[in-house]
DNA sequence: CTGAAAGCGCTTACAG
DNA sequence: CTGAAAGCGCTTACAG
């Protein structure tokens, strides 16, 4: 049925219309969906439309109506689950509220990061979401308002006021997850850190509370730190046990760096959940299938990028609302582990 | 410095043109970096466009240019971490070459796919770079080829022509490992596949030839099938030995279906590369670091995006290019787990 | 209920 | 080397 268009240059509202037998200010609203238009002309139009293999330019649209179907998306570090699993969840919720979205991935690197958010301002992103590199300063949220365009933070924060933002309480995830392995038995336990600018902080503060509320004494010899990933866990792990700490148990600052801790544990010819004791943060898909499989605080990623997704999609439809935040509630979810 | 807008509406060309004192088509030339004009007046220019904080409307100018410096992609599967390395690859490269990424994830959902497409198409993009979804028609190179959109299909094939390719040499790689295994001694070797639709009757067909090329009988016990993900590795293994086969090795699908199978080993207080050995396919980051060390058949995730978005970029240039294919060769990598 | 006209912010020949 | 004019494909008042 197909018919070729006339000239060979793809059609517009402007063949439809002829099409059709319409101006095409008709067929604009049709393809709007406007009920201005009687049931028999908006079909008469779409049949004239599909005849011709019309597609909607949407960036004309845009262009003329002011308006953009497009949102940003930025995120520092694709290769720890974690933040495919955030960034699966705020697509989804973007693609079924009818946006589409423009994706980069920094690598934690600030001047990509930099280039990255120029150039979908430049798009003419409706809105954004940044997972911030290490190191991005605290004035950014105000830059990105400066500009115009309504922006969520994720996971990481960067100061603590002037931006939506969607995270989860970490001091109180570590403290769970510490406050298990106390309750295990365990006395001496390391803590296999991030480094600043990450969360790392907040999910030692944790972990110093609990031991606090047991009363026992904070040992900084037990607090380790490397870059959140899973070399780094496997490394920390090595120096915590070499170290003689007499560590019988760790808390890990996030899932793939105890994956790292599993593997050094397993060279050492050590099981954890038996011979040490191991718990990881976030709960990604891989920690259910871990060797052993890792108990670790959830903070169900995917749902915390649905809440994001929520957040900036509430922030465009009314830019005066109140700043708005999502904390994922951590609950402990006990595997093999530890 | 920044000064107010004067209508408080975003400035355009034509504001800076008034700033600096020169006409639109010339700031839209010296925006482009045109050489005909001379260094003094694009300087004026540029700085008067700093001045107001002006920014680029890059729908505008494609609209009107009619080009397109986007690129969408669809990815079927980001819980994978070897499509994350791929998409980071393929993005970085892209992104490198001046284009923005409309991403999209279509979760092996063919209707979301559909509309992930349709939708990248109203966007303009000026070329496609798809993983296709379990059950795809083979015929979608063909309609995409119809919109006139350069497409490059990855890891998965859609019939064997009429698109440009970027995957691996799956039946070579499976073929490698299953010699490896063989080369250890073992000869009662399990297969521990994926589903149809993805790549695993080419990776059966590269265990079976390195079976016979030593003489050995092919025996359908030892091949099991299931979703190629962790839950169906761990299920897979857990089969295999509990049917007896006599099993002490297997080749796996790929990494995250090795993980699974490591960790079911691990259950039953085996450990893989002493009592039982395990080969993965990929070389996800994650199987440096698993539990223990995964041997595996590298094929470079992340070389193989880049690999694709030099496809796509090649087609962009030219059209009329003869089909385009690239196939990672796959290296052993030999760890602890077989 | 539908049409003619103006305009979104650019680029591109075409003059001069 | 620079300017005036037309136009990319839409939407949006405004008439009728």
């Amino acid at each position: 049925m197909a018919r070729a268009v006339p000239s060979g240059a793809p059609p517009t509202i402007l063949h439809v219309a002829a099409e059709a037998q319409v101006s095409k200010s008709t067929v604009s609203l049709v393809l709007q969906g406007s009920p201005r238009i009687p049931e028999a002309t908006a079909e008469r139009v779409r049949a004239a439309a599909a005849r011709l293999g019309y597609v909607y330019n949407r960036r004309a649209a845009e262009l003329r109506h002011k308006a953009s179907n497009t949102i940003g998306v930025v995120i520092n570090d694709l290769m720890n689950p974690f933040f495919a699993e955030v960034l699966v969840g705020l697509e989804n919720r973007l693609v079924e509220a009818g946006y589409t979205v423009l994706m980069g991935h920094s690598h934690e690197n600030l001047a990509r990061q930099d280039q990255l958010l120029r150039s979908m301002r430049e798009q003419n992103a409706a809105g954004l979401v940044l997972c911030p590199a290490l190191g991005t300063p605290a004035a950014l949220p105000r830059q990105v308002k400066a500009w115009g365009i309504p922006l969520t933070v994720i996971v990481r924060t960067l100061g603590s006021s002037g931006y939506d933002f969607a995270g989860s309480a970490n001091a109180e995830g570590a403290a769970l997850a510490t406050r298990h392995l106390l309750g295990a038995g365990h006395r001496r336990i390391g803590f296999l850190g991030g480094v600043a600018g990450t969360m790392h902080a907040e999910r030692l503060a944790g972990y110093r509370q609990a031991l606090e509320e047991r009363g026992i004494g904070f040992d900084a010899a037990l607090v380790l730190q490397a870059h959140p990933n899973r070399q780094g866990g496997h490394d920390m792990l090595n120096a915590l046990l070499d170290r003689g700490t007499g560590a019988t148990a760790a808390v890990c600052y996030n899932d793939i760096t105890a994956f790292g801790a599993l593997s050094a544990l397993g060279a050492r010819g050590l099981r954890a959940g038996h011979d040490f004791a191991l718990t990881g943060f976030d709960n990604v898909l891989d920690a259910a299938h871990a060797n052993p499989p890792l108990s670790t605080v959830d903070i169900r990623p995917g749902e915390l990028g649905a809440q994001a997704a929520a957040l900036l999609l509430a922030r465009i439809a009314d830019p005066g609302l109140a700043r708005q935040t999502y904390y994922a509630a951590p609950r402990l979810v006990l595997r093999q582990s530890g």
